[in-house]
DNA sequence: ATCCTACGATAGACTTTGTCTAAGTCAAGC
DNA sequence: GCTTGACTTAGACAAAGTCTATCGTAGGAT
């Protein structure tokens, strides 16, 4: 994600200080962190960023196939920088911690013609839960 | 699930009126309500009932394991009568209409101890995305 | 049948997450 | 260095849901 800032100029993007920043907290720390996280690190570096300013940037991310967001739960949104590789999510059901896995095969191909019920289907998205090792010790 | 309110009374729940409407609004339409559409339905039958008493049946209503919690979009949450036969979501991306879908196999085994990360995993969410025929053909 | 009481229902304030708007600012081409 | 339209900002607004204090009632006890 080093070359993000490259890809997005030649996109168009306008580089502003602000986009920097997001870029580079989303870049810094491979977690999935809400709105609000990226926020907060985005303040550090740069005090007077605006909170729809990183919403509004996060969004662009998504739209431009950069990030990808996550809602593994019913709270905020995730952003995951890990567009670039297909991957599915094990979320903790306790702490909510949230691992990038890779199941083997299409998950796609598990769903035969006569259940798709003339659906163009594009995507897949699959999450895991369970208890994270430190939760299922502790339960 | 015409026995739903005999299994309800079983495990001690009180039987009031407004527990009643909540479950006969589930049962009466088989497809996927939000709990603002499962609050107006009920309101037609039992016009004092209040938005809390309807978030509250239908969180218990989750807890017994007679209703799915489930969350296809970044809206609101929809509450699946169809809890006792396992199965997946296909979901439109235009129109937001869901359908419940059986895929073969069991998507956990897709899923190698090596991608498991010490988690004891109870359960896999699958949803598949796309469009329905309506909307493919509008596009 | 009536009474009691703990469980359930109610209205409405509050919270969280996110979107929108109107006005000000600035990156980048000229 | 100007200009201009894309970007940013603060704060109002909105949607979905939770919480709280108070009132009502289902169902067992008498």
């Amino acid at each position: 994600m080093s070359d993000l800032l490259e890809r997005l100029r030649g996109r168009g993007w306008r580089m502003t200080a602000q986009r920097r920043v997001v870029a580079e907290v989303l870049d810094g720390e491979h977690v999935h962190l809400t709105a609000d996280e990226v926020h907060a690190r985005a303040v550090a570096k740069l005090p007077e960023i605006s909170r729809a300013t990183v919403y509004n940037t996060l969004g662009e991310l998504v739209t431009l196939g950069e990030v990808l967001e996550v809602s593994t739960d019913r709270r905020a949104k995730r952003y995951d920088p890990n567009a670039h590789r297909p991957h599915q999510h094990l979320v903790c059901a306790r702490c909510g911690a949230i691992r990038d896995v890779h199941p083997t095969g299409n998950p796609l191909s598990a769903l035969p013609d006569s259940e798709r019920f003339g659906f163009t289907i594009s995507d897949v998205e699959v999450t895991y839960r369970g208890l994270c090792p430190n939760c299922s010790a502790s339960a």
